[in-house]
DNA sequence: TTCAAGTGTTCGGGTTTCCGAACATGCCAA
DNA sequence: TTGGCATGTTCGGAAACCCGAACACTTGAA
């Protein structure tokens, strides 16, 4: 089975170590020849058990992820292990592919890897990335194009700062803050030079800035870089120049929602938690699994800025040691309201027996008489209601 | 099991209460009478289980320490409950004492946590106390958000007394008692210099004001704390600016309804109770039973301020040596002969599924799953109530 | 002391409540 | 027209609720 796994991981792109033994791990997890980003871990081994392993480890410092894999686990093994941090535990028969989700979960980004996930950890994501690394190459325009909160001004600049124009400077101007005008517009493009000029809101300029913008394009040396939101095809109809409008969606990179790859959310709070902890007096140890799946399953209208909006509140607020989900939607609790009629009847029938007790000075029998019950029912309700 | 679980646990001078259905215990665990410590839950209920239970708390708040008992547990439910902040799951057969032992581990951190309550003893009342001391540590924007009378603007006072802007001016800007224009917003900014402009409902203000506050933020150095309703994102397709929004909610602290945490409102009362008591001729000697238990069936749509105005009114009214209900809620005294039981169940009951129907449109399955109830049951009350 | 009255508690039963299943109906959209 | 989808309505069985009848107590007054 180790084989398997190990061929199968290699498949994926990853760098596999296989060892046999408990003692030959152990160094190899502590002074490793380049930093390991998980263990998934047997616990039968020839020379000891996993939990010993991890048990080692956590003595002497943080281990990388740990998922354990075991043929006859204990649920008390369980508990103990994922109580002191490790990731997962899983037992035999398991499904591969889960297990390489909750990896691609677990694993820390490796700033020296040759290319990270930026986005994400979808094909959309990876597509996004190839894209903007491809555009980088280029020196046409560009422009990008996604609903708000996705990073667009972040992946405009990193177009730029791989592109060969990274020496010359990066010029933003922003026509969705505030207006931009013919004149601004001009002194941003005597700025920029032989450098990008990003604009963000491309759809919002005017009909002046636009002719200037494209009588620019023609005379000087700069790249356009472009952000626009999702509408941008029926600004045409109202004011936007057609031309202008063709040379920009000549070349685009559509960025997709947030919504439409949940496992993207999921990974994004993963890699922004971390920092977020760095703050708290007394750090979290991580978000919970249910909280996982809320976020899995939110719509996400503000992409990526309302998830580090709402991760930001929510681990200030995280009362326990892990962030939950109604720290991350507490305007939930609200409309979660409606308390079921059990609930209510409950409540009506406790606050009318007070009353009652209160008027009859605590005389049981004459209370059950003022309520219509018979003094056994009121006895059992006062039980249940614990009065 | 459960009863000679109970007898132990009060023999060592707990508290208990045994629920033998999920239905029974989430209202008694969301909404307690006293704060609970700790819930030791067996997976299988006769109505669910107690994952389930566990996942109903998670999503609308902070449940307390979760101690899950199984005779068949699987090792995959109790990764995914610990995962999800469960402190235990322990499969049958078990040893007392080991339970007892980690239940006096799970308390104890509990106790030391000695941070004197501010807005109440729930774990919301707890979760806002810890973020308006962390916001006083930061120095960004801060919206405040929830329901009328619940001490927003105090809150937003504490935040700017316990930051570093102490020493310089807190200005305040009350946009919901009467109309904000720019000049007398012109005058708070150039007032406030270096200290904190506290704007009671921010999301009153005209675009006018809207600009200049914006405009303001980028050049001035003050810091911006605001207080909103709960409708806020709604304003947006209106009128108000959605950057200046998303500024807003980067950093937002919700607070919750004071009926969605009743154990707060009679805290509340005992709290307040005194400093009033000490204004009568001859002072009274407390709250009646009675009197907490409708403080805490009652909705308080005017959350705390409310409270307090019942409370001053009812200190003032008093006769006899203790608050009564009555004084608290002089307008239902009317029908002075204390109803029968089953008609106040029905009075809740009716106004319950009334409310149920408003919010689902008339839907009445969907009112149904609102409820609690099956579809059936809603149907049959529907038809003895005359709905 | 004794008796009466009240409370805490259990038990067996009759009655109501609750639910799921089933089926007919009406309504809307494809 | 047809095919969902939600509602109106009935039905049978399981679960609950409610009650009276007990019985063992405590308390307090005669």
């Amino acid at each position: 089975m180790g084989a398997s796994l190990v061929q199968r991981l290699e498949l994926e792109g990853a760098e596999v170590q296989w060892h046999r033994q408990m003692l030959r791990a152990l160094p190899a997890i502590r002074t490793p020849r380049r930093p390991v980003d998980a263990v998934i871990c047997d616990i039968r081994l020839p020379d000891g058990t996993g939990e010993e392993l991890y048990e080692t480890l956590t003595r002497t410092g943080h281990p990388p992820a740990f998922l354990f894999i075991t043929g006859q686990g204990s649920i008390d093994q369980a508990v103990r292990l994922i109580r002191s941090g490790a990731m997962d535990y899983i037992a035999k028969p398991f499904d591969l592919a889960q297990l390489l989700i909750r990896l691609t979960q677990v694993m820390r980004p490796r700033a020296e890897q040759e290319m990270p996930p930026e986005s994400g950890i979808s094909e959309a994501a990876r597509a996004i990335d190839r894209q903007v690394g491809d555009a980088a190459g280029r020196d046409t325009p560009v422009l990008l194009r996604g609903g708000p909160g996705l990073g667009k001004l972040r992946l405009a600049r990193r177009i730029h700062d791989h592109s060969d124009r990274r020496a010359a400077p990066a010029v933003v101007i922003d026509a969705i803050g505030g207006t931009v005008d013919r004149a601004s517009l001009a002194g941003a493009i005597s700025d920029v030079g032989e450098g990008s000029l990003i604009i963000v809101g491309v759809g919002r300029l005017t009909s002046d800035c636009q002719d200037l913008l494209l009588a620019a394009l023609r005379k000087a040396d700069f790249r356009l870089i472009a952000t626009a939101g999702l509408r941008l095809d029926e600004k045409v109809a109202d004011h936007f120049r057609s031309d202008l409008l063709s040379l920009l969606t000549s070349h685009e990179i559509v960025v997709p929602a947030l919504s439409e790859r949940p496992e993207d959310a999921v990974w994004l709070a993963g890699r922004l938690f971390p920092a977020m902890n760095a703050r708290r007096a007394s750090p979290l140890n991580g978000i919970a699994a249910s909280a996982e799946e809320a976020i899995r399953a939110h719509d996400w209208p503000g992409n990526g800025r309302e998830l580090r909006a709402r991760l930001l509140r929510a681990v200030e607020a995280a009362v326990g040691d892990l962030v939950l989900t109604s720290d991350l939607f507490p305007e939930r609790s609200g409309d979660a309201g409606l308390r079921s009629l059990a609930e209510v009847r409950d409540a009506a029938e406790r606050s009318q027996i007070a009353a009652a007790l209160e008027r009859t000075g605590g005389q049981v029998g004459e209370a059950a008489k003022l309520l219509r019950v018979s003094r056994t029912t009121l006895w059992e309700k006062m039980q249940k209601l614990g009065l």
